[in-house]
DNA sequence: TATACTGTGTATATAGATATAAACAGTATA
DNA sequence: TATACTGTTTATATCTATATACACAGTATA
């Protein structure tokens, strides 16, 4: 079973934190449901052409904070997880993102037009939308 | 002289990285203009409350790139740099965060309409805007 | 029961990021 | 000329991230 994940090489935040990122956004997005399995850590690493340390540190990381829970010998999955904590976690993160992305047009002294006018056009030229 | 950027200890990118982008953005902005002087590696050490090493790792890799150059004993200047290039920094750069933010939303499954109404929210909310 | 999968633990190694410290060389000013 | 700044080099150290490898223990299936 392959995740919709991909890791960006070049980005300069550690690849097993860009994991535990997607995954959480599929659990909260209900795109993953409670119970339903994830990819083992061997055929994860392989699909994402990553070490097994590192996919089984972002799998740590998930069933640390909740998010999925793993038993010796037979997998790991979703946790059940209250729906207005998914709420919650969706909200925060589009939220952050978006506003890093504001920081950033800001730093690079783009007017509220700017911003605006930007964003719109790179919304309107995606595909999948 | 201070510069107007600010250090995440929490987030993943690393510290000179953080550094070097954001005097990017001051550059190709025109917040720092030809010739003008940086503050010392010593002295931004000290601003941002890291090491030397670290503020130095950013100046050099800025140099690398041309867009700054330092005389030992003098200091570290803004490099003469072509409008057409730092346009199209800006632009780039810019893009850059929005469009991975938008990935992100959608990553969440957010539809076009809640990304567009969330964006519009976190903007207006600004209050340095 | 053997095989193929699952997670867990451990080991070794390398690269990157960052801290602190010291010393050297160059510049500027009182 | 001494002092205070500038960048440069070097050293030591620690932590994090990631790779590869091996072995153990648990599960599932033919």
């Amino acid at each position: 079973m392959e995740l919709p994940i991909k890791i960006s090489q070049q980005s300069r935040e550690p690849i097993y934190h860009q994991i535990e990122n997607q995954i959480k956004a599929l659990i909260a997005s209900g795109q993953l449901q409670t119970g339903s399995p994830l990819p083992s850590i061997r055929a994860l690493s392989k699909d994402l052409e990553v070490s097994v340390i590192t996919t089984r540190r972002a799998y740590q990381d998930l069933e640390y904070q909740g998010f999925i829970q793993t038993l010796q010998g037979k997998g790991t999955f979703v946790a059940d997880i209250n729906p207005a904590l998914k709420q919650e976690m969706k909200h925060d993160s589009v939220s952050q993102a978006l506003s890093q992305a504001i920081d950033t047009a800001v730093q690079h002294n783009y007017s509220k037009k700017q911003i605006k006018e930007l964003f719109q056009s790179l919304l309107d030229s995606r595909g999948d939308l």
